[in-house]
DNA sequence: TTGCAATGTTACATTTTTGTTACATTTCTT
DNA sequence: AAGAAATGTAACAAAAATGTAACATTGCAA
Protein backbone atom coordinates (compact mmCIF):
# COMPACT_ATOMS: atom_id res chain seq x y z
CA UNK A 1 0.00 0.00 0.00
CA UNK A 2 1.26 2.93 -1.16
CA UNK A 3 1.88 5.84 1.51
CA UNK A 4 0.78 9.52 0.73
CA UNK A 5 2.41 12.59 1.37
CA UNK A 6 1.54 16.31 0.80
CA UNK A 7 2.90 19.26 1.23
CA UNK A 8 1.80 23.01 1.18
CA UNK A 9 4.40 24.99 0.21
CA UNK A 10 5.35 28.20 -2.00
CA UNK A 11 9.56 27.85 -2.03
CA UNK A 12 10.29 26.01 -4.96
CA UNK A 13 13.25 24.91 -4.45
CA UNK A 14 12.19 23.80 -1.27
CA UNK A 15 9.40 21.90 -2.97
CA UNK A 16 11.95 19.61 -5.24
CA UNK A 17 13.87 19.13 -2.28
CA UNK A 18 10.95 17.80 -0.23
CA UNK A 19 9.90 15.61 -3.52
CA UNK A 20 13.21 14.33 -3.81
CA UNK A 21 13.70 12.80 -0.52
CA UNK A 22 10.38 12.02 0.53
CA UNK A 23 10.02 9.85 -3.05
CA UNK A 24 13.56 8.36 -2.49
CA UNK A 25 12.08 6.87 1.24
CA UNK A 26 9.24 5.44 -0.87
CA UNK A 27 6.83 7.44 -0.70
CA UNK A 28 4.16 9.35 -3.00
CA UNK A 29 4.49 12.98 -2.94
CA UNK A 30 1.49 15.49 -3.26
CA UNK A 31 2.05 19.08 -3.56
CA UNK A 32 0.03 22.26 -3.55
CA UNK A 33 1.66 25.91 -3.59
CA UNK A 34 -0.69 28.06 -1.96
CA UNK A 35 -3.15 27.30 0.98
CA UNK A 36 -6.27 27.41 -0.86
CA UNK A 37 -5.21 24.71 -3.30
CA UNK A 38 -3.89 23.05 -0.42
CA UNK A 39 -7.23 22.39 1.39
CA UNK A 40 -9.06 21.64 -1.94
CA UNK A 41 -6.70 18.99 -2.91
CA UNK A 42 -6.06 17.71 0.55
CA UNK A 43 -9.57 16.39 0.44
CA UNK A 44 -8.97 14.69 -2.94
CA UNK A 45 -6.11 13.01 -2.03
CA UNK A 46 -6.20 11.91 1.65
CA UNK A 47 -2.85 12.03 2.29
CA UNK A 48 -1.27 9.69 5.54
CA UNK A 49 0.95 12.57 6.70
CA UNK A 50 0.99 16.96 5.67
CA UNK A 51 3.96 18.73 5.47
CA UNK A 52 3.02 22.70 5.67
CA UNK A 53 5.05 25.60 5.47
CA UNK A 54 4.29 28.39 8.29
CA UNK A 55 4.65 31.38 5.93
CA UNK A 56 2.52 30.65 2.76
CA UNK A 57 1.49 33.56 -0.09
CA UNK A 58 -2.38 33.70 0.83
CA UNK A 59 -3.26 32.28 4.41
CA UNK A 60 -0.90 31.34 7.08
CA UNK A 61 -0.31 27.48 7.09
CA UNK A 62 -2.02 27.28 10.44
CA UNK A 63 -5.16 28.05 8.86
CA UNK A 64 -4.94 24.66 7.10
CA UNK A 65 -4.20 23.38 10.25
CA UNK A 66 -7.53 24.14 11.88
CA UNK A 67 -9.09 23.29 8.66
CA UNK A 68 -7.85 19.85 8.62
CA UNK A 69 -8.74 18.90 12.47
CA UNK A 70 -12.17 20.35 11.85
CA UNK A 71 -12.98 17.68 9.15
CA UNK A 72 -13.68 14.58 10.48
CA UNK A 73 -11.87 12.24 7.55
CA UNK A 74 -8.80 14.10 7.73
CA UNK A 75 -8.57 15.31 11.35
CA UNK A 76 -6.52 12.09 12.44
CA UNK A 77 -3.96 13.00 9.59
CA UNK A 78 -0.90 13.95 10.92
CA UNK A 79 1.06 17.41 10.26
CA UNK A 80 4.82 18.35 10.49
CA UNK A 81 4.74 22.07 10.11
CA UNK A 82 8.10 24.01 8.71
CA UNK A 83 8.95 27.03 10.23
CA UNK A 84 11.68 29.52 9.18
CA UNK A 85 13.55 31.06 11.84
CA UNK A 86 12.31 33.91 13.88
CA UNK A 87 8.95 32.38 12.95
CA UNK A 88 9.16 30.07 16.26
CA UNK A 89 6.43 31.01 18.32
CA UNK A 90 5.11 29.55 21.63
CA UNK A 91 2.15 28.63 19.25
CA UNK A 92 4.56 25.97 17.38
CA UNK A 93 6.58 24.98 19.96
CA UNK A 94 3.80 24.17 22.00
CA UNK A 95 1.31 22.57 19.68
CA UNK A 96 -1.26 24.54 20.47
CA UNK A 97 -2.75 24.68 17.15
CA UNK A 98 -2.79 20.93 16.26
CA UNK A 99 0.40 20.28 14.19
CA UNK A 100 2.15 17.12 15.66
CA UNK A 101 5.12 17.86 14.95
CA UNK A 102 7.31 20.73 13.61
CA UNK A 103 10.72 21.65 11.74
CA UNK A 104 13.12 24.56 11.98
CA UNK A 105 14.16 25.73 8.21
CA UNK A 106 16.65 25.08 7.43
CA UNK A 107 16.28 21.30 8.31
CA UNK A 108 18.39 18.10 7.14
CA UNK A 109 17.00 15.67 4.98
CA UNK A 110 17.60 13.31 7.13
CA UNK A 111 16.22 14.77 9.99
CA UNK A 112 13.05 15.03 7.87
CA UNK A 113 12.72 11.59 6.98
CA UNK A 114 13.21 10.35 10.73
CA UNK A 115 10.16 12.76 11.88
CA UNK A 116 7.85 11.40 8.85
CA UNK A 117 8.65 7.64 10.33
CA UNK A 118 8.10 8.48 13.53
CA UNK A 119 4.53 9.65 13.34
CA UNK A 120 3.71 7.44 10.52
CA UNK A 121 4.88 4.59 12.62
CA UNK A 122 2.47 6.48 15.58
CA UNK A 123 -0.56 6.56 13.06
CA UNK A 124 -0.27 2.95 12.28
CA UNK A 125 -0.73 1.50 15.71
CA UNK A 126 -3.27 4.59 16.57
CA UNK A 127 -4.70 2.88 19.74
CA UNK A 128 -0.85 3.68 21.51
CA UNK A 129 -0.88 6.88 23.13
CA UNK A 130 2.12 8.66 22.55
CA UNK A 131 1.10 11.62 24.83
CA UNK A 132 2.45 11.46 28.63
CA UNK A 133 1.32 14.27 30.52
CA UNK A 134 1.72 14.98 34.01
CA UNK A 135 1.16 18.85 35.61
CA UNK A 136 2.44 20.87 33.49
CA UNK A 137 4.58 18.99 31.49
CA UNK A 138 4.28 17.54 27.91
CA UNK A 139 5.64 14.77 26.38
CA UNK A 140 5.53 12.93 22.33
CA UNK A 141 6.93 9.81 22.35
CA UNK A 142 6.58 9.94 18.80
CA UNK A 143 8.30 13.19 18.23
CA UNK A 144 10.85 13.11 21.28
CA UNK A 145 10.18 16.90 22.29
CA UNK A 146 8.91 17.71 25.47
CA UNK A 147 7.63 20.86 26.64
CA UNK A 148 7.06 22.41 29.91
CA UNK A 149 4.39 25.27 30.53
CA UNK A 150 3.92 25.08 27.01
CA UNK A 151 7.04 26.03 25.95
CA UNK A 152 10.20 23.19 24.43
CA UNK A 153 12.50 21.69 26.68
CA UNK A 154 15.37 20.45 24.88
CA UNK A 155 16.53 17.61 26.81
CA UNK A 156 19.54 14.62 25.58
CA UNK A 157 19.03 11.53 25.31
CA UNK A 158 19.99 10.30 28.93
CA UNK A 159 17.54 13.20 30.23
CA UNK A 160 14.86 12.21 27.77
CA UNK A 161 14.95 8.40 28.56
CA UNK A 162 14.81 9.74 32.00
CA UNK A 163 11.95 11.73 32.42
CA UNK A 164 9.69 8.91 30.28
CA UNK A 165 10.43 6.81 32.21
CA UNK A 166 9.36 8.43 35.52
CA UNK A 167 6.32 9.79 33.45
CA UNK A 168 4.90 6.28 33.08
CA UNK A 169 4.44 6.07 36.71
CA UNK A 170 3.98 9.59 37.92
CA UNK A 171 4.23 9.95 42.02
CA UNK A 172 6.06 6.93 42.16
CA UNK A 173 9.60 6.60 43.91
CA UNK A 174 12.27 4.75 42.02
CA UNK A 175 15.73 4.26 43.22
CA UNK A 176 18.85 5.14 41.57
CA UNK A 177 19.10 1.05 40.68
CA UNK A 178 15.47 1.22 39.52
CA UNK A 179 16.11 4.24 37.22
CA UNK A 180 19.69 2.69 36.15
CA UNK A 181 18.07 -0.91 35.65
CA UNK A 182 15.72 1.06 33.22
CA UNK A 183 17.44 3.42 30.94
CA UNK A 184 20.71 2.10 30.98
CA UNK A 185 20.08 -1.76 31.46
CA UNK A 186 20.57 -4.60 33.82
CA UNK A 187 23.90 -5.61 33.06
CA UNK A 188 26.04 -2.14 32.82
CA UNK A 189 28.23 -0.41 35.75
CA UNK A 190 27.64 2.90 36.28
CA UNK A 191 28.01 4.80 39.91
CA UNK A 192 24.47 5.61 41.47
CA UNK A 193 25.83 9.72 41.50
CA UNK A 194 25.16 10.07 37.80
CA UNK A 195 22.14 9.54 38.53
CA UNK A 196 22.00 12.54 40.62
CA UNK A 197 23.90 14.53 38.31
CA UNK A 198 21.34 13.50 35.04
CA UNK A 199 18.92 14.37 37.31
CA UNK A 200 20.17 18.23 37.79
CA UNK A 201 20.60 18.40 34.16
CA UNK A 202 16.85 17.17 33.87
CA UNK A 203 15.88 19.73 36.15
CA UNK A 204 17.78 22.33 34.69
CA UNK A 205 16.71 21.72 31.10
CA UNK A 206 13.10 21.89 32.41
CA UNK A 207 13.18 25.03 34.21
CA UNK A 208 12.79 26.79 30.88
CA UNK A 209 11.07 30.25 32.05
CA UNK A 210 9.60 29.91 35.33
CA UNK A 211 10.27 27.69 38.16
CA UNK A 212 8.43 24.83 37.95
CA UNK A 213 9.76 22.01 40.35
CA UNK A 214 8.34 18.46 39.18
CA UNK A 215 10.72 16.03 40.02
CA UNK A 216 11.12 15.73 43.86
CA UNK A 217 13.95 14.41 45.70
CA UNK A 218 13.22 11.04 48.45
CA UNK A 219 16.42 11.31 50.32
CA UNK A 220 17.77 7.86 50.82
CA UNK A 221 15.41 6.67 48.72
CA UNK A 222 15.39 8.09 45.05
CA UNK A 223 13.48 10.47 43.03
CA UNK A 224 10.11 10.56 41.97
CA UNK A 225 7.78 12.96 39.14
CA UNK A 226 5.93 14.84 41.76
CA UNK A 227 5.13 18.22 42.92
CA UNK A 228 6.52 19.63 45.74
CA UNK A 229 4.87 19.39 48.90
CA UNK B 1 17.70 -14.31 55.38
CA UNK B 2 19.25 -16.22 52.72
CA UNK B 3 18.55 -15.95 49.05
CA UNK B 4 18.44 -19.41 47.37
CA UNK B 5 19.35 -19.89 43.73
CA UNK B 6 18.28 -23.32 41.79
CA UNK B 7 19.85 -24.14 38.84
CA UNK B 8 18.94 -27.40 36.31
CA UNK B 9 22.36 -28.00 34.49
CA UNK B 10 23.74 -31.36 33.77
CA UNK B 11 27.12 -30.00 32.07
CA UNK B 12 29.12 -30.53 35.09
CA UNK B 13 32.33 -27.64 34.34
CA UNK B 14 29.48 -25.55 34.16
CA UNK B 15 27.97 -26.18 37.79
CA UNK B 16 30.88 -25.54 39.49
CA UNK B 17 31.28 -22.17 37.60
CA UNK B 18 28.04 -21.35 38.84
CA UNK B 19 28.42 -22.58 42.18
CA UNK B 20 31.26 -20.66 42.97
CA UNK B 21 30.06 -17.53 41.54
CA UNK B 22 26.80 -17.63 42.83
CA UNK B 23 27.65 -18.56 46.45
CA UNK B 24 30.62 -15.72 46.24
CA UNK B 25 27.62 -13.21 45.72
CA UNK B 26 26.17 -14.54 48.94
CA UNK B 27 23.48 -16.45 47.46
CA UNK B 28 22.86 -20.14 48.55
CA UNK B 29 23.32 -22.76 45.42
CA UNK B 30 20.92 -25.28 44.73
CA UNK B 31 21.32 -28.13 41.95
CA UNK B 32 19.22 -30.77 39.73
CA UNK B 33 21.43 -32.71 36.65
CA UNK B 34 18.30 -33.53 35.01
CA UNK B 35 14.37 -31.83 34.43
CA UNK B 36 13.10 -34.43 36.06
CA UNK B 37 15.10 -34.11 39.26
CA UNK B 38 14.92 -30.84 38.92
CA UNK B 39 11.09 -30.15 39.24
CA UNK B 40 11.42 -32.83 42.27
CA UNK B 41 13.54 -30.54 44.22
CA UNK B 42 12.27 -27.18 43.19
CA UNK B 43 9.06 -27.82 44.88
CA UNK B 44 11.02 -28.57 47.71
CA UNK B 45 13.81 -26.04 47.84
CA UNK B 46 11.34 -22.79 46.33
CA UNK B 47 14.34 -21.11 45.22
CA UNK B 48 14.17 -17.39 44.82
CA UNK B 49 15.19 -17.54 41.32
CA UNK B 50 15.69 -20.34 39.25
CA UNK B 51 18.64 -20.82 36.46
CA UNK B 52 17.39 -23.27 33.36
CA UNK B 53 19.30 -24.92 30.97
CA UNK B 54 17.69 -24.69 28.03
CA UNK B 55 18.86 -28.55 26.76
CA UNK B 56 18.70 -30.98 29.17
CA UNK B 57 19.41 -35.03 28.64
CA UNK B 58 15.67 -35.85 29.62
CA UNK B 59 13.34 -32.84 28.68
CA UNK B 60 13.67 -29.49 27.37
CA UNK B 61 14.05 -26.47 29.67
CA UNK B 62 11.24 -24.99 28.39
CA UNK B 63 9.33 -27.91 30.24
CA UNK B 64 10.57 -26.96 33.35
CA UNK B 65 9.42 -23.52 33.08
CA UNK B 66 6.03 -24.02 32.15
CA UNK B 67 5.52 -26.74 35.19
CA UNK B 68 6.86 -23.88 37.53
CA UNK B 69 4.50 -21.17 36.06
CA UNK B 70 1.68 -23.43 36.13
CA UNK B 71 1.74 -23.45 40.15
CA UNK B 72 0.37 -21.70 42.14
CA UNK B 73 3.57 -21.45 44.81
CA UNK B 74 6.15 -21.17 42.44
CA UNK B 75 4.68 -18.90 39.67
CA UNK B 76 6.49 -15.77 40.37
CA UNK B 77 9.60 -17.48 40.58
CA UNK B 78 11.86 -15.19 38.29
CA UNK B 79 13.47 -17.87 35.55
CA UNK B 80 16.90 -16.80 33.75
CA UNK B 81 17.13 -19.30 31.03
CA UNK B 82 20.71 -20.26 29.64
CA UNK B 83 21.22 -21.28 25.97
CA UNK B 84 23.86 -22.20 23.93
CA UNK B 85 24.70 -20.35 20.70
CA UNK B 86 22.81 -21.64 17.95
CA UNK B 87 19.72 -22.51 19.81
CA UNK B 88 18.95 -18.71 20.00
CA UNK B 89 16.46 -18.99 17.12
CA UNK B 90 14.13 -20.60 19.69
CA UNK B 91 14.54 -17.79 22.17
CA UNK B 92 11.66 -16.23 21.27
CA UNK B 93 9.36 -19.12 22.24
CA UNK B 94 11.64 -19.35 25.45
CA UNK B 95 10.67 -16.21 26.54
CA UNK B 96 6.80 -16.62 25.59
CA UNK B 97 6.84 -19.73 27.68
CA UNK B 98 7.41 -17.23 30.36
CA UNK B 99 11.14 -16.79 31.45
CA UNK B 100 12.30 -13.23 32.58
CA UNK B 101 15.70 -13.13 31.27
CA UNK B 102 18.38 -15.97 29.61
CA UNK B 103 21.64 -15.54 28.99
CA UNK B 104 23.65 -16.78 25.59
CA UNK B 105 26.53 -19.36 26.60
CA UNK B 106 29.40 -18.51 27.65
CA UNK B 107 28.79 -15.73 29.50
CA UNK B 108 30.48 -13.64 31.66
CA UNK B 109 30.28 -14.47 35.71
CA UNK B 110 30.28 -10.61 35.95
CA UNK B 111 27.19 -10.64 34.01
CA UNK B 112 25.67 -13.65 35.12
CA UNK B 113 25.27 -12.27 38.68
CA UNK B 114 24.59 -8.62 37.33
CA UNK B 115 21.03 -9.90 35.91
CA UNK B 116 20.56 -12.11 38.87
CA UNK B 117 20.78 -9.29 40.97
CA UNK B 118 18.32 -6.96 38.70
CA UNK B 119 15.90 -10.11 38.40
CA UNK B 120 15.62 -10.29 42.13
CA UNK B 121 15.31 -6.26 43.04
CA UNK B 122 12.40 -6.63 40.63
CA UNK B 123 10.67 -9.72 42.68
CA UNK B 124 11.56 -8.39 46.01
CA UNK B 125 9.89 -4.97 45.28
CA UNK B 126 6.53 -6.86 43.10
CA UNK B 127 3.62 -8.11 45.90
CA UNK B 128 3.37 -5.17 48.09
CA UNK B 129 0.70 -3.41 49.10
CA UNK B 130 1.06 0.37 48.69
CA UNK B 131 -1.22 1.91 50.87
CA UNK B 132 -1.19 1.01 54.73
CA UNK B 133 -3.74 2.58 57.02
CA UNK B 134 -4.30 2.86 60.33
CA UNK B 135 -6.90 4.80 62.26
CA UNK B 136 -6.21 8.50 60.75
CA UNK B 137 -2.69 7.89 59.43
CA UNK B 138 -2.54 7.11 56.20
CA UNK B 139 0.92 5.97 54.25
CA UNK B 140 1.32 5.55 50.59
CA UNK B 141 4.86 3.22 50.23
CA UNK B 142 5.39 4.23 45.93
CA UNK B 143 5.38 7.55 46.65
CA UNK B 144 6.57 7.64 50.34
CA UNK B 145 4.17 10.35 51.62
CA UNK B 146 2.32 9.99 54.76
CA UNK B 147 -0.77 11.16 56.06
CA UNK B 148 -1.89 12.28 59.33
CA UNK B 149 -5.62 13.75 59.13
CA UNK B 150 -5.80 14.43 55.95
CA UNK B 151 -2.80 16.35 56.14
CA UNK B 152 0.97 15.70 55.17
CA UNK B 153 3.25 14.85 57.68
CA UNK B 154 6.97 14.97 56.45
CA UNK B 155 9.35 12.54 58.17
CA UNK B 156 12.62 11.96 57.71
CA UNK B 157 13.80 8.61 56.61
CA UNK B 158 14.54 6.87 59.27
CA UNK B 159 10.98 7.93 60.97
CA UNK B 160 9.63 6.93 57.74
CA UNK B 161 10.96 3.07 58.31
CA UNK B 162 10.22 2.84 61.54
CA UNK B 163 6.47 4.12 60.92
CA UNK B 164 6.35 1.59 58.19
CA UNK B 165 7.34 -1.22 60.17
CA UNK B 166 4.87 -0.27 62.66
CA UNK B 167 2.12 0.27 60.19
CA UNK B 168 2.41 -3.42 59.12
CA UNK B 169 1.37 -4.70 62.45
CA UNK B 170 -0.75 -2.25 64.13
CA UNK B 171 -1.27 -3.15 67.82
CA UNK B 172 1.37 -5.09 68.50
CA UNK B 173 3.92 -3.97 70.54
CA UNK B 174 7.99 -4.30 69.42
CA UNK B 175 10.95 -4.14 71.69
CA UNK B 176 13.86 -1.13 71.14
CA UNK B 177 16.08 -4.21 69.64
CA UNK B 178 12.98 -5.55 67.11
CA UNK B 179 12.45 -2.39 65.85
CA UNK B 180 16.33 -1.68 65.54
CA UNK B 181 17.11 -5.07 63.69
CA UNK B 182 14.31 -4.77 61.21
CA UNK B 183 14.57 -0.71 60.40
CA UNK B 184 18.65 -0.64 61.00
CA UNK B 185 19.50 -4.02 60.12
CA UNK B 186 21.24 -6.59 62.66
CA UNK B 187 24.45 -6.30 63.63
CA UNK B 188 24.37 -2.44 64.11
CA UNK B 189 25.84 -1.13 67.59
CA UNK B 190 23.22 1.52 67.93
CA UNK B 191 21.80 2.55 71.41
CA UNK B 192 18.97 1.68 72.44
CA UNK B 193 18.37 5.13 73.24
CA UNK B 194 18.18 5.94 69.95
CA UNK B 195 14.87 4.79 69.12
CA UNK B 196 13.53 6.57 71.96
CA UNK B 197 14.33 10.07 70.10
CA UNK B 198 13.68 8.92 66.52
CA UNK B 199 9.97 7.97 68.16
CA UNK B 200 9.76 11.17 69.86
CA UNK B 201 10.88 12.74 66.34
CA UNK B 202 7.82 10.44 64.68
CA UNK B 203 5.42 11.82 67.23
CA UNK B 204 6.20 15.30 66.55
CA UNK B 205 5.99 14.49 62.85
CA UNK B 206 2.60 13.55 62.88
CA UNK B 207 1.50 15.75 65.05
CA UNK B 208 0.33 17.80 62.33
CA UNK B 209 -2.65 19.99 62.91
CA UNK B 210 -4.46 18.19 65.98
CA UNK B 211 -3.03 16.29 68.68
CA UNK B 212 -3.35 12.88 67.46
CA UNK B 213 -1.75 10.18 69.43
CA UNK B 214 -0.85 7.29 67.93
CA UNK B 215 2.06 6.36 69.00
CA UNK B 216 2.00 4.24 72.57
CA UNK B 217 4.75 3.43 74.93
CA UNK B 218 4.86 0.27 76.63
CA UNK B 219 7.22 0.92 79.56
CA UNK B 220 9.84 -1.80 80.25
CA UNK B 221 9.00 -3.11 76.89
CA UNK B 222 8.60 -0.21 73.81
CA UNK B 223 6.38 1.11 71.21
CA UNK B 224 3.46 0.07 69.43
CA UNK B 225 1.26 1.43 67.07
CA UNK B 226 -2.09 2.06 68.68
CA UNK B 227 -4.91 4.72 70.20
CA UNK B 228 -4.18 6.08 73.39
CA UNK B 229 -5.94 4.12 75.99
C1' DT C 1 41.01 15.73 10.78
C1' DT C 2 38.48 19.18 14.03
C1' DG C 3 34.75 20.48 16.70
C1' DC C 4 30.75 19.55 19.21
C1' DA C 5 27.53 17.25 22.04
C1' DA C 6 26.74 13.66 25.27
C1' DT C 7 28.28 11.09 29.03
C1' DG C 8 30.17 9.44 33.30
C1' DT C 9 33.18 10.53 36.98
C1' DT C 10 35.18 13.22 40.46
C1' DA C 11 35.82 16.77 43.90
C1' DC C 12 33.81 20.10 46.54
C1' DA C 13 29.72 22.70 48.65
C1' DT C 14 25.52 22.47 50.88
C1' DT C 15 21.84 20.49 53.20
C1' DT C 16 19.74 16.96 55.94
C1' DT C 17 19.92 13.24 58.91
C1' DT C 18 21.54 10.73 62.72
C1' DG C 19 23.16 9.11 67.12
C1' DT C 20 24.60 10.64 71.43
C1' DT C 21 24.53 13.16 75.48
C1' DA C 22 22.78 15.71 79.32
C1' DC C 23 19.01 16.97 81.69
C1' DA C 24 13.87 17.00 82.69
C1' DT C 25 9.90 14.47 83.63
C1' DT C 26 7.19 10.55 84.63
C1' DT C 27 6.27 6.09 86.68
C1' DC C 28 7.06 2.49 89.70
C1' DT C 29 8.66 0.49 94.12
C1' DT C 30 9.38 0.40 98.77
C1' DA D 1 7.55 10.55 100.06
C1' DA D 2 12.07 9.26 98.44
C1' DG D 3 14.72 6.96 95.36
C1' DA D 4 15.34 4.32 91.28
C1' DA D 5 14.28 3.22 86.69
C1' DA D 6 12.32 4.36 82.36
C1' DT D 7 11.12 7.63 79.12
C1' DG D 8 10.58 12.52 77.09
C1' DT D 9 13.09 16.50 75.34
C1' DA D 10 16.46 19.61 73.42
C1' DA D 11 20.87 20.60 71.69
C1' DC D 12 24.95 19.39 69.22
C1' DA D 13 28.55 17.49 66.38
C1' DA D 14 29.56 13.93 63.15
C1' DA D 15 28.13 11.48 59.23
C1' DA D 16 25.53 10.83 55.19
C1' DA D 17 23.01 12.25 51.21
C1' DT D 18 22.42 15.28 47.63
C1' DG D 19 23.39 19.51 44.73
C1' DT D 20 26.72 21.56 41.74
C1' DA D 21 30.50 22.54 38.76
C1' DA D 22 34.35 21.15 36.34
C1' DC D 23 36.87 17.70 33.72
C1' DA D 24 38.22 13.73 30.73
C1' DT D 25 36.54 10.73 27.35
C1' DT D 26 33.99 9.11 23.70
C1' DG D 27 31.47 8.98 19.49
C1' DC D 28 29.73 11.35 15.75
C1' DA D 29 29.14 14.81 12.18
C1' DA D 30 30.89 18.58 9.49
Amino acid sequence: MTVKIFSVEDEESLVSLLEYNIKSSGYDFYHAGTAYQGMIDIQKVKPDLILLDWMLPDQPGTEICKFIRSHESLSETPIIMLTAKGEESDLVSGLNIGCDDYLLKPFSPKELIARINALLRRSKNKNKESILEFENIKMNTDTHRVYCCNKEAKLGPREYSILEFLMKKPGRVFTRQQILDSVWGTNVYVSDRTIDVHIRRLRQALSTTEECKVIRTIRSSGYSLDIEA
